[in-house]
DNA sequence: GTGGTTTTCGGTAACGTTCTCGCTACTTTA
DNA sequence: TAAAGTAGCGAGAACGTTACCGAAAACCAC
């Protein structure tokens, strides 16, 4: 198992020069003549030196390596938001390293158990949806390791959070509804436990009482966040006597499972009845007719998370911020009459 | 920068024996008294000691990580692969490193370039699709770190390989619209450098062929794999004299970006010209009509490309090997007349 | 009891790198 | 021309852990 590769110390040897030396020309050229260092650098191409982080992580104590905790990765929020992340980590060349809770709570505790300190210089997270308890992350960011929020957050954890305009976001779908005629307005809305779940649906109350609409609770309904949730939820919807004329979905996948779940059913979209998502997920533009949504901007929240998170790697006690990107309604056919 | 964490030289200090013995107490319990082995577990676990992978990495020449090198993650086949490599992974105790090479040969010589010897263990590629080198791979294998192929691999370099039945499903896709009486089908192809690109079209040829139908070459179109690309390839079809009655794409974005084509054209998918996909992407089901497409399983090919990876990990010389799993021929509307 | 096993433990080197400090040799200054 | 400064380099410790080997202690059989 063990395996030998070419070291500082075989160009020192080759050199005739000392490992101090080889070292610090390697690094960048302090105490070191610039003669010497263009021969290391030479040598060290010729021999094809790979520097081992191990040994430098030890001695330094970091690893040159991010952790990204994420309850999933197959859909088009969090893959984007990923790819966000992994552009700006890549940038400042650091790696990686990925753990899916499959939005469980006990996974999601159990990685954090795991976790070696040593091995990550920073955490991004986006809690699972039964998550209860965050000291793992108080734990972690006691011992230096910063940890940024992005989407889900914790917000009992004083650290830094990035997410979309929920609130706003949410408020503004409810409001088209309304100006496009709908009065009887239902909101599928995420798991209970979630910080974003509460803004959506603050932001869907405030609008209805703002039109003066009067907030109806058996026409919120909270569930899950797949496609059989907002199938299920339309069906729970469609049996009682005063049925919505308009559905607001906590995201687009809900959405498109109580389209379908209303096509069963030979209501017109649009229509009969609006429905309106959230997330403008590519799938919004397929299905017809085409969904009306709040755009959320994943992959600037990857980025702007990573910069934030490397912000409190580099510098010493930079103070928590919350940031929050705005959210964008796009209308679509799905609110059209 | 520097932190300082619970290591085992404190345990030792803490009940005051040395830290070999400690060492071992930790790791498995041979030549250590069962009573002492336990003093050691309760104190760790009372220190909250977490072992330094640097360190144990740096003396074992082993990192405990996994590279997944893939051209994008943002899309239903790649993210569902990855999640299957996590589970297998996780499972064995080995973390994920993620390189995203946005399908760029050049982002992917460079990843392999700046890539450490020592930080993985091994790793788990689906080439980009202008990769014209493959050498890095094969300096991997030589330095000891197992490499494996899965979906997009590289035919020249010798070790395991991991995908689905690329040329049996083209055929079976093929075949299909035979069978609907379909005869003038034309091939929305891959890009012409990867190695299923040519399966699938090998397999939509023969099909073809064996039905004593003519392969047309005008109407293959070698492209990308976006759904815009789609769109393009049907604008480029539909301006030749003989327009095609059926599309066989050679994935499902394809597959859905010609379909918004022909709709566009007010050509009804199905009864005129008949479309079948490739992968089997939710959306597949989403849009209207519904895409008969050929389901690849994706996330056993995520789990038996780790597997496949931990078992040249840690045996010597297991042989490369060519894991080909079955593709599934799923009719949905845009193929029923 | 004596000699020989077996069990259990500790000392020490090693992994590859950085870091601190001190030394030499050369350059500058008065 | 001597004193002072500086550029360039090397020796050795340290990071936290495992691996190897030898020694002490406990056990066993006769």
């Amino acid at each position: 198992m063990r395996r030998h590769y070419i070291t500082i110390k075989d160009i020192a040897r080759e050199l005739a020069i000392s490992v101090s030396t080889v070292s610090r020309a390697l690094r960048d050229a302090y105490d070191v003549n610039p003669k010497t260092r263009e021969k290391v650098l030479a040598k060290a191409v010729e021999l094809n030196y790979k520097p081992n982080f191990n040994a430098i992580g030890l001695v330094q104590s970091q690893s040159h390596h991010i952790g990204v905790l994420m309850p999933a990765i197959t859909n088009y929020y969090f893959s984007t938001v990923f790819t966000g992340i992994e552009q700006v980590a890549n940038a400042n060349g650091y790696n990686l390293i990925v753990f899916i809770t499959n939005d469980s709570a006990e996974r999601e505790q159990a990685i954090l158990q795991d976790l070696s300190l040593s091995s990550l210089d920073g955490l991004l997270v986006s809690v699972s949806s039964q998550a209860d308890s965050y000291a793992h992350f108080e734990e972690l960011i006691r011992n230096g390791i910063p940890v940024v929020f992005f989407d889900r957050v914790a917000d009992a954890v004083l650290t830094s959070k990035v997410m979309q305009d929920d609130y706003h976001g949410a408020y503004e779908a409810t409001q088209h509804l309304i100006d496009q005629g709908y009065r009887r307005i239902a909101h599928l809305a995420g798991p209970d436990g979630l910080t974003f779940t509460h803004k959506r649906r603050k932001g869907y109350e405030d609008a209805l009482t703002n039109s003066g609409l009067s907030v109806q609770f058996d026409w919120i309904i909270h569930s899950g966040f797949s496609q059989e949730c907002g199938f299920e939820d339309v069906a729970r919807l469609w049996e009682l006597a005063e049925k919505p004329d308009a559905l607001f979905a906590v995201n687009d996948r809900k959405a498109i499972g109580a389209m379908l779940a209303l096509k069963e059913r030979k209501v017109q979209i649009g229509k009969e009845v609006g429905v309106i998502g959230f997330t403008n997920d590519p799938m919004s533009q397929i299905i017809s007719p085409t969904l009306t949504t709040v755009a959320e901007p994943a992959f600037e929240i990857g980025k702007i998370s990573c910069e934030l998170l490397l912000k409190h790697m580099t510098r010493k006690n930079v103070e928590a911020q919350e940031v929050i990107l705005p959210a964008r309604l796009i209308v679509r056919e799905s609110t059209r009459r």
